[in-house]
DNA sequence: CTAGTTGCAAAGAGTTTGCATGGCG
DNA sequence: CGCCATGCAAACTCTTTGCAACTAG
């Protein structure tokens, strides 16, 4: 049995209108913004549960986990690119990336997980600073 | 000034033996096991000093920061797979991901980071377990 | 009513910082 | 001897767990 509760309603809500990645404290933040009191520990015990079912999908980060929707899939054929020094998250869409995992799943026996991989670079903007 | 100590020097030491990937924690726990003690601190503030010199490179995975040795330049011209389930990690050399890597650069305007960039996924052996 | 869910508080793990002591050069 | 480096302890952040109170079905 699962029971439908706001906090859980709220939350999904969140995830699914953040485009971006999100981190426990940014969605306890919003609720509580929002009018909603709602406590660590049911965010992550939430969290634990939609990335069981894979409706949520993680990554680690320096400021502790990322969270990104995938339960619409909307997010599952594309790639991500994170700013080392602006920490910009950038979502490219790329053929010819596409061409390189199919290699290497091919000739590297390796299956490159598209949700939990995070190219690590420099964007344009900071590229342009310096 | 930078004083030679016996403990850099031990730390160095074994980063560079260490093939793969390790965390402050395995190097303090090294260090204490092979008879010399070692602070958190010193570890990590020597850390902190390698990774702005470039010679070791940082990554975080969800048991907390993960350290690899890069100053031999070895590494510096091939990818990273890290396999999400056995913790494995390979270094592949790959035409395929340079020429996308290229092209991201072109089109995409971001500078992929090789040294930073760690692909998830799951490894040959992994796969053909379940 | 009953079992799943919540929120608080406390416990843990990893990392950082302040400060007095120690040791390289 | 002076200055950098070390190590301890305390502070912090993120995350997990225990438990009593609460609530959806």
């Amino acid at each position: 049995m699962v029971y439908n509760t706001k906090q859980k309603k709220l939350i999904l809500e969140y995830l699914k209108n953040s485009k971006g990645h999100v981190t426990a404290g940014d969605i306890v933040k919003h609720l509580t913004d929002s009018g909603t009191k709602v406590g660590t520990s049911t965010v992550y015990r939430f969290l634990d549960r939609l990335l069981e079912e894979g409706s949520v999908r993680r990554f680690a980060s320096s400021e502790g986990a990322c969270y990104q929707w995938a339960g619409d899939k909307e997010c599952k054929n594309h790639y991500h690119f994170v700013c080392s020094r602006c920490g910009a998250l950038l979502h490219v869409d790329c053929g010819e990336l596409d061409r390189a995992c199919e290699h290497i799943y091919k000739e590297h026996n390796f299956t490159v997980d598209l949700g939990n991989t995070v190219f690590c670079g420099v964007c344009e903007k900071c590229a342009s600073k310096r």
